[in-house]
DNA sequence: ACAGCCATGTAACTTGTTACATGATTTT
DNA sequence: AAAATCATGTAACAAGTTACATGGCTGT
């Protein structure tokens, strides 16, 4: 996801590596940074298969920028990404895994289980709620990101109730 | 995940790797295989890490298992992973990064990638509808895991709509 | 005889995380 | 003078993917 976002970032503009972080980091509203380390070595990556080109550009004083544009392949790969849906539908959920083996197993209260995982939801949507207003500190287009994760929180809480009629209902 | 999962199976009973890869499937419906390799080297680090102990079991023919049990530190780190909620809330989201990209380059039809990601959500709804009614197929339990994943996907598609009519709407 | 399952792995690679190193410039 | 930001990285590690290697046993 970081190499995409990195190509359609250069897209917009040609950019060095720092800049680059920066400017990922105010997509996502600054709430969770991306590791500097690591724009630059998947820069690096996106440079190895040719999708983007660095160029060497000399500042005021007498150092150097490395700043970055898209190569022909670059700029096809951004498009297959544009194309392309998002997957995201892995059957292979942890809290069911959870739940399962502590009601198979005995060594943990299945009942106990749900209803932390249902508080530790209900908090993190009340801070959401929060973040979500502070108005000063984010962009509003974060809004409708903030918005997303708490309409996932409210589906989990919804198939959380599910679990508990169906998996320990009948317990 | 995995790891964890292997110590709730290990818990269940000592099992050796190629009884806890099958087991594992079976947890999660058959449906996401895991690779066996994969069990393998997590079995390695859970041994390395002093979670799990190997014992030699000889068989019928003078061929030896692997027979992993759990030892003290295994079963506090099981317990842990069954007190502590499930985290899952990353401000992070690759169709928002998608959508956002398109929109501002201009290299893409930001309303085409929307219309393509609903399309793409409706299908996958329609496959786990079919699979869920694969009632000789699938165990009881996995028909929960599906409707987990049919909720998340309708809590998408109405996140979708609002960045719809929030982000595209005005344009 | 051959396919397929049982059983245990290794290798190469991708994505992401945290932490550290180094030096210049800018702000407080 | 010290702290923060700009700028470019490296190292070590974790989790997961696909593919391959090797050998025995089992069912058709």
């Amino acid at each position: 996801m970081i190499k995409e976002g990195l190509l359609g970032l250069i897209a917009l503009q040609p950019m060095h590596g720092y800049d680059l972080k920066t400017a990922l980091d105010r997509l996502f509203g600054r709430t969770t940074p991306v590791n500097v380390g690591q724009v630059y070595t998947a820069i690096a990556k996106l440079e190895r298969d040719g999708l983007v080109r660095a160029e060497r550009v000399a500042r005021a004083d007498r150092s150097e920028l490395k700043v970055f544009h898209l190569t022909e392949n670059g700029s096809a790969e951004l498009q297959r990404w544009f194309r392309e849906p998002v997957e995201k539908v892995a059957l292979r959920d942890e809290f069911f895994l959870k739940l399962t083996l502590a009601r198979r197993s005995g060594q943990a209260d299945a009942g106990q289980i749900l209803r932390r995982q249902r508080a530790a939801h209900i908090q993190t949507m009340q801070e959401l709620t929060i973040l979500k207003s502070a108005e000063t500190e984010i962009e509003p287009e974060i809004v409708l990101l903030i918005e997303g994760a708490i309409l996932h929180l409210e589906a989990d809480l919804r198939w959380l109730e599910l679990l508990e009629r169906r998996m320990l209902g009948t317990q």
